[in-house]
DNA sequence: GTCTATAGATTGATAGAC
DNA sequence: GTCTATCAATCTATAGAC
């Protein structure tokens, strides 16, 4: 049902229905992240997320059921990117090499999607109602191997002996809070960091973290 | 305006006006952050606030004017705690005392004071559209003087060189992630933390912390 | 000061023309 | 598939009895 004419007049993007579609779902989603970012799943409004995308707002409601469904892909979506750096984590690697890979990539991550890592801040600080069952299953599966390699780590002497949960918890507040705090590090900077500062900031938390836990970190720092 | 009968049937407590006025917005502010922290600014609702302090909703508008009003004295409140707890960062000490008793106070902080964490979070995250004015006077004071200590123990060679503002932003990153994160952290955790395990994290996050910038952490871990 | 009832504005969602 | 108009529910805020 609803299939009509192929050619609508003003169509600027060629393409399959399939694609049009996805390609319109995507404004979307990126415009509801940044909307969720900026006021939270209850402060926001189904008019401003279709202000951002520039579409009628009943067109949302075409596309996504409701605005909570709306609000489950935007996190999903952004869970998915936040698995993707977390497989930067090579099990295989040394330490040195595989905190400081996983520690750039995430100060990346924050760098790139500030508004998806403060839609998940928002979404966990508020109980998680709408993802516990990841936080449950994925998330809790990635981070058991993940404590697993640390504890290897600890006991063959590679690293002083350190409880890998607080380590890891330390990790993803510190290069989170670049993202999530942004507003608050740009009014102490007067103005966005610059990719100067990126670098440094990143070099800093790396060094300070293997020096932390017994690593000579070889960078700059 | 308003003064009645100073006795009112099923009173509780005694004291003057002045004192029943503040012990009864202080119930109001407790109900009022916990909600603000559960869903926001935008999420919460005067009913909500109502119900979890066992007034009707029509009081809460008899003691602070607007929603707005209300939750602009939860954050003012939250940021006046978060002052103490940075006044502990004393200026006179040794790193090592210095930083120990910051963190350890900041991690204290995180778990006696979760909701206003998480309130502050959100404000920030939202773009500090209430406290703005805070962040740019009070909290860049601070922070400026802070920054300043730091530098002076980096040029002292008492500490490794580091920018102080990336030291700043890890600690308060990594305590109040206790807070803000504490739902994440406990579904991990299959429950809440222990009394033993609150002071685990403290010490090892004490002990990467001065040990990542070149001091003997002293501690246990 | 406290509470019930309600006004006035906003919002999520849908109907129906095109 | 797109868009305008609108309904039904909800929420902030207030009026007014007690």
């Amino acid at each position: 049902m609803g299939q009509t004419h192929a050619a609508t007049p003003g169509a600027e993007k060629t393409g399959t229905r399939a694609e049009m579609r996805e390609e319109t779902e995507r404004v979307i989603l990126d415009a509801a992240e940044r909307v969720f970012a900026e006021s939270g799943f209850g402060g926001a409004t189904m008019q401003a997320i279709a202000d951002a995308s520039g579409l009628p707002k009943a067109n949302l409601h075409y596309y996504f059921a409701s605005k909570e469904r709306l609000y489950r892909r935007v996190v999903e979506r952004i869970f998915t990117i936040w698995l993707e750096a977390a497989d930067s984590f090579e099990t295989s690697a040394s330490p040195e090499v595989a905190l400081r890979q996983y520690i750039t990539r995430k100060m990346d991550l924050s760098r790139r999607h500030r508004f998806g890592s403060k839609v998940w801040a928002n979404e966990v600080m508020h109980g998680a109602p709408i993802i516990q069952d990841y936080l449950e299953t994925t998330l809790r599966e990635w981070t058991e191997t993940r404590i697993a390699v640390i504890r290897r780590w600890s006991e063959a002497g590679q690293i002083r002996p350190v409880d890998p949960r607080w380590l890891l918890y330390l990790i993803w507040a510190t290069t989170q809070h670049y993202a999530d705090f942004a507003h608050q590090i740009e009014t102490l900077n007067s103005g966005p960091l610059s990719d100067r500062q990126w670098a440094e900031a990143t070099d800093t938390v790396c060094g300070i973290i293997l020096r932390g836990i017994g690593l000579d970190d070889g960078g700059t720092a």
